[in-house]
DNA sequence: CGGTTTCGCTTTTTT
DNA sequence: AGCGAAACCG
């Protein structure tokens, strides 16, 4: 262990009980969690398997395996290193049962869920125009606040909120029928079983003997309740946060957590992590002088030994392409001043739509990049159709499953055939699949769509029955084999370049399945498709492939990382703080997001923001955000007048005339 | 039933 | 501007 100052110490050598680590940002607080991990294995001798650490990205997880495996060598018992949603999926796993599950249950992802609810939706109330998010966000957030259906207070409620209330019960049912659970099930269900089984609590308590906890200020109640279960006794808990970078309060995080923490374990010991290893002297008193106009439960002072360094730019610029242009090019000639790879560059944006407009830039100067917190793997439609066949192979009775793969490819069972089969299913009761097979099926419609669709459920069945046996590789072989995938992506693409591409997708998923085949044999179709779900594969790619690229990455996926240069992009009114924020009060997690990008910076921060910008299609006027005058004036430069703005005063057009001709592009 | 067109909605952030 | 879902046509 080296290399740690008093407190970094002292937080990892404290071991017997339970403990918050308040850690400002850069103040070395992975490193503590992966050194604490490695001190209870190697010098007290705790046996691997029962210390757990926990994470919220799979990319976090990752970086505390590669740090603690540095610091232990390769050896046969591992800790448990895992997201959330991934130690809960191990408990429900194991548990299932308890909650009325059946073997091979599905996880839904948000898209999947998204479709069954439209559907109840329009069972309830039909051609109504609330949208499905909306329906969504408020099922999810009663879910993570352990709230079941039937004890919702129906005062003051939103039309949206009304129609999610109605809609909570059936969906349950829905996924119970499905024998599948969404993302927030794999916390919800696991609080479940360890509240109402005593048995079952104990054996994981006693499995659990030490707990750790990174980005705790982002934890929900529900995540919050799983941890007290599993640590109750032996309170053997150590927790790392920073109420300064709580930015997900939207999906239910609660830094009251932190207060929290000290009324339910007494003996709580609290240590500060207030040394910054990270900025410069400049950055992190621009990020401490913002972050100062919140309100502070714990006040902490951040202190960096590094020299205070270059001044803070500010680009002032004409509108999105400007912006783009200036920072792309800022990019290359500070590359070729040898001021570092590309890698050690980042661009920070608050929203993903900004995202396109710096690909384009990257793409014509030939600048490598890596996007993160884009469109996911799973977004496209190949994989989504793959994964739902693997889906309903591993689970017959995921009804979702196969409605999305029915007639994909084409095989002329079309929507009135459906609806005939889903009326006999709720008549009978049994699953799609065992419908499609059913006399009383057969009895409602013609020999010939009898025969069609029967078939189709013989075909599924006999998969299911090779996934009991075979490896998970070889299953989805046959399956895309049988139907001859490719061939219909062939057909449904537009070109054969889009056509290609989609194939080649379609490898890369079977390179997946069979990578995590490989890793586990003993695996499952089942367990196989959950690893699917929940890793995202985007994710992974990233640390696979080189990475030597800019980083662009919106603020939230940029939580944790640091980069030499950082250039946060859009730092405008309506954008950072985002509208809606602002409309909702929330401009406090705006300012920590603010907070948290400049703190990503170690030696220079560039701030841009445009005077206009394309909204749905229409240009609308822009103003600087609020943030920017809580910033100390001196430590700021402003970067000259971009190039159009002297173009328009050297040829006196009218303002809104030459602002009309720069935004024709 | 399947393919094409038009309309309307979107932009917060993610496991 | 761009994308998905409903609507419409063959």
């Amino acid at each position: 262990m080296r290399h740690l100052n008093p407190q970094q110490r002292q937080a990892v050598e404290f071991h017997d009980g339970p403990m918050l680590v308040l850690a400002g940002a850069g103040s070395g607080k992975t490193g503590v969690i992966a050194n604490k991990i490695a001190y209870l294995i190697d010098a007290k001798k705790i046996d691997a398997p029962s210390v757990f650490a926990i994470t919220f990205t799979n990319k976090a997880a990752r970086e505390m395996r590669s740090r603690v495996s540095t610091l232990l060598g390769k050896r046969e018992a591992r800790p448990w290193i895992s997201t959330f949603h991934t130690l809960g999926l191990r408990i429900l796993r194991a548990e299932y049962e308890l909650l009325g599950y059946r073997r091979g249950f599905s996880i839904l992802d948000a898209g999947d869920c998204a479709a069954l609810l439209a559907d109840l939706m329009r069972r309830d109330s039909p051609g109504t125009d609330i949208a499905v998010a909306a329906v969504q966000a408020a099922i999810s957030a009663w879910k993570y606040a352990l709230t079941p259906p039937g004890t919702i207070p129906l005062e003051g409620m939103s039309a949206a909120e009304a129609l999610a209330a109605r809609c909570y019960g059936p969906y349950r049912e829905a996924l119970m029928t499905y024998n599948a659970v969404d993302f927030d099930d794999l916390i919800s269900g696991p609080v479940q079983i360890l509240k109402e089984n005593e048995d079952v609590r104990s054996r994981w308590q006693s499995q659990v003997t030490h707990l750790l906890v990174d980005e705790y200020q982002d934890t929900n109640l529900s995540q919050y309740a799983l941890i007290r279960l599993l640590v109750e006794p032996g309170q053997r808990l150590t927790v790392v946060g920073d109420d300064d970078q709580s930015i997900y309060a939207w999906r239910g995080a609660r830094p009251e957590n932190i207060a929290q923490l000290s009324k339910d374990f007494p003996d709580l010991k609290v240590i500060k992590l207030e040394q910054n290893y990270r900025c410069s002297g400049t950055i992190l008193n621009a990020a401490n002088a913002l972050i100062a106009n919140n309100p502070h439960p714990f006040p902490k002072t951040l202190w960096s030994a590094h020299g205070f360094g270059d001044r803070i730019r500010v680009f002032s610029c004409s509108a999105e392409h400007d912006e783009t242009e200036r920072i792309a090019n800022d990019i290359l000639h500070r590359r070729l001043l040898g001021k570092g790879g590309f890698a050690d560059f980042a661009v920070l944006i608050r929203s993903n739509h900004q995202a396109r407009l710096f690909e384009h830039a990257f793409r014509e100067r030939e600048i490598r990049y890596v996007l993160s917190g884009g469109r996911s793997f799973f977004d496209y439609a190949e994989i989504r159709d793959c994964v739902a066949y693997l889906r309903l192979l591993a689970n017959p009775e995921d009804n979702n499953a196969l409605l999305r793969i029915v007639n994909t490819p084409r095989r002329a069972i079309g929507t009135q055939t459906v609806k005939q089969l889903v009326e006999t299913s709720s008549e009978i009761g049994f699953s799609l699949l065992a419908t499609a097979q059913s006399l009383a099926f057969s009895e409602r419609v013609s020999q010939q769509v009898y025969k069609r669709v029967s078939e189709f459920a013989a075909w599924l069945t006999s998969l299911h029955e090779m996934s009991l046996t075979e490896p998970a590789p070889d299953v989805f072989a046959t399956l895309l084999r049988d139907v001859d995938y490719d061939s219909w992506l062939a057909q449904t693409s537009d070109g054969e370049a889009a056509a290609t591409r989609r194939q080649e997708n379609v490898r890369e998923l079977q390179q997946w399945v069979a990578r995590i085949h490989a890793a586990d044999e003993s695996r499952g179709l089942s367990d196989v498709v959950a690893a699917l779900t929940l890793f995202d594969i985007a994710e992974r790619q990233e640390s696979e492939n080189e990475t030597d690229g800019v980083a662009l990455a919106t603020l939230h996926a940029a939580k944790g990382l640091e980069y030499t240069h950082v250039y946060l992009a859009g730092f405008e009114e309506n954008l950072l703080p985002h509208r809606s924020s602002v409309e909702q009060d929330q401009v406090e997690e705006e300012r920590r997001l603010a907070y948290v990008g400049i703190t990503r910076a170690k030696q220079t921060l560039t701030l841009s923001f445009c005077r206009a910008r394309k909204r749905f299609g229409q240009i609308e006027p822009c103003e600087p955000s609020r943030f920017l005058n809580e910033l100390p004036r001196d430590e700021l430069v402003w970067d000259g007048a971009p190039v159009d703005e002297q173009a328009r005063r050297s040829t006196g057009r009218g303002t809104l005339d030459s602002l009309k001709q720069m935004l024709k592009t």
